[in-house]
DNA sequence: GGGCTCATGAACAAGATTGTCAATAGCTGC
DNA sequence: GCAGCTATTGACAATCTTGTTCATGAGCCC
């Protein structure tokens, strides 16, 4: 008997696109498993199964894994601050939709996990700069509105308004990951409704300490 | 020439330990590590190298890598609730002095990267139990003294005051990995001072809503 | 000192993961 | 239809990581 031919091997049926569609496959594939399980966890087998390739496509496509990884931070990044611009915009800067506001981007935080990327990169040591999460942008527009609508003499410092946004991007970008556990833990209960009362209560917060 | 002795494997110097001292020294090495890089990024092999012993050690200890990581988050968590408790009963429960019990446990969840360690284990989807982040005896506490001190006829329902805990525990725990960014984002500057500065900030917050 | 216990580590095994290479095969232009 | 470009993939290589085995020897009790 002949030696038996190890593997038939009957080569899998091959669909060709053209690169952008499939980098752009191979990183909707990989964007899903930055958020579930960070930067670090991203496995090539992996994502090209998801993406429907073989590994070595994706290494044809991007060079490297490590390159890969910087490719979807990239445009992860991207659309996290597109996401909200878009809600930000949309909410007008009315005071009392400040609650409103922050339930848009609570919930574009939690759409695709946006929240838990910003969180992993930054404990993996990510160097965000400026361009990549424009809090200064949200400050400024903030403290425009704030100065626009106190009538008292007084004008609140600028350094109180930034505080006052970088307590929220905290309390939401954190609250994505921590939120759920912390609430059950006070007793606050354990469904998403917990998170959402959390937020408003959030809101009249920080707008009482905007009118106080 | 004869083929040369491949390795010349000088076996290195031994020291015994008894099971207690060594378990201790590979759990420190450990707990280090999952500062660091989190559960996932734990290796067997550099906890051991960095607790001076070979990897069989770790393993002839604890059976795997699996009950390794278990050992050594257990010993974490219960760690950072005795240093939590410590701290809250260390700063007496004046309300004044909310200020220096803030930064109190900003500090214990800084040392050894303990925020860094419940951020991880939030991302990685591990089931905080109740006695592992006892936020409800925070919550008891903190109402009964607020219950105490207000003066007014209307009592403020405990659901405020554990909402106001769970704000203050997600902006120390998310704002030791989150803060750094966040406020050079924000245009608050880079240096320690300004998440000091921000803690104190949020005391004075927090006071003015329980005092509002 | 002698023997026993068990902590220790060298060598090895098995699987996972990234990266290389060469052959194959869709798609496009002619 | 034909040729060329290149996206695609199977097979392989190199490295890393966990886990096993077994001989060794350090410390303890007598």
């Amino acid at each position: 008997m002949p030696k038996a031919a190890p593997k038939a091997a009957i080569p899998r049926a091959r669909r060709r696109l053209d690169a952008g569609a499939a980098r752009a496959l191979i990183l909707d594939a990989t964007e899903k498993r930055l958020a579930e399980v960070g930067p670090a966890g991203i496995r090539l087998q992996e994502v090209a199964a998801k993406a429907g390739v073989s590994h070595p496509t994706v290494l044809h496509h991007f060079g490297s894994r490590e390159l890969l990884v910087k490719a979807v931070i990239a445009r992860a990044l991207h659309s996290i601050n597109a996401a909200l611009v878009a809600t930000m915009n949309a909410s007008s800067g009315d005071h009392e939709q400040l609650a409103t506001m922050l339930e848009g981007v609570a919930l574009a935080l939690e759409k695709n996990g946006h929240g838990r990327v910003i969180t992993w990169l930054a404990l993996e040591g990510h160097h965000f700069d400026g361009a990549e999460v424009g809090l200064s942008d949200v400050v400024d527009a903030t403290h425009a509105l704030r100065l626009e609508r106190t009538k008292r003499a007084r004008k609140p410092p600028r350094e109180d308004t930034a505080r006052t946004v970088v307590l929220a991007a905290i309390a939401l970008v954190g609250g994505s990951v921590l939120a759920p556990t912390m609430l059950k833990n006070a007793g606050l209960g354990a469904d998403p409704r917990a998170a959402i009362h959390f937020r408003s209560w959030l809101a009249r917060l920080l707008l009482g300490h905007f009118d106080a």
